[in-house]
DNA sequence: CGCATACTTTCCGACATAGTTAATTAGCTG
DNA sequence: CAGCTAATTAACTATGTCGGAAAGTATGCG
């Protein structure tokens, strides 16, 4: 139960994560490099409330910033993301699972339902 | 830019994951049911830790808990983690771009290096 | 009932987060 | 240089998290 590198990643990955906002600003990004004032635009935010946000998910690795004059662009760095999805997936034969006892389920209701039940 | 049900659902799920502990808690569960004596038992933390832990999880959807006599056996729920796993593979794209960058660039070297260059 | 076992709640301290306003840094331009 | 634009830092408030200790709840058992 030694903690591990990636465990601190994870850790900085998914607290990053963990807010709207900051889900919403890389949404942004995958569409294409943009500097500070422009993300902050679409949000009911301060400026500096978005320049710590950039902060944190700068810190997670999920962007990375350049410098262009007195501009700082910034841009996604997806690899972090592909780590979660690859934690994730480790459950998906669980999620699964249980959807197969969904499907299971609703299959086994359709035959009743023919023999004349109703909804309730 | 709204406030979905589905944003709170995510920043409650990642920041649910945003724990080492928590974490590996899922995958002890992903094993099978557990109660929380059993879980507390790899972790050098207090029962009313684990105990807030479990909370967090069964807040987020993580795990539900049953009773059983003075038991409280808890069990996986990996509908949220499918989830998770979606919402990061909508990034694929741009990390396997990132990737096939690397990838032309580490082929681009290849033929270099048979021309009689070294490691450096 | 009395007591053990399993677990939760409450309270506390230390520290992190999310936001604000005001001030500051950095770079371009007239 | 003065002044504009872009962005960050500082200082502060409010609130949340993570942990421990101590007390409380719930269930089974002799």
């Amino acid at each position: 139960m030694s903690l591990t590198v990636e465990d601190d990643r994870l850790d900085q990955t998914f607290a990053a994560l963990a807010n709207v906002t900051r889900r919403a600003i890389l949404a942004r990004l995958a569409l294409g490099e943009a500097n500070v004032n422009e993300l902050a635009e679409p949000f009911d935010l301060t400026l500096p409330a978005i320049s710590k946000h950039l902060k944190v998910l700068e810190h997670a690795g999920l962007i990375v910033r350049g410098r262009h004059a007195q501009y700082r662009p910034c841009s996604l760095d997806a690899t972090r993301l592909g780590e979660v999805s690859s934690w994730a997936e480790q459950y998906r034969p669980i999620w699964e699972a249980r959807f197969d006892r969904m499907d299971n389920y609703i299959k086994q209701l359709q035959p009743r339902r023919k023999t004349g039940q109703r909804d309730g």
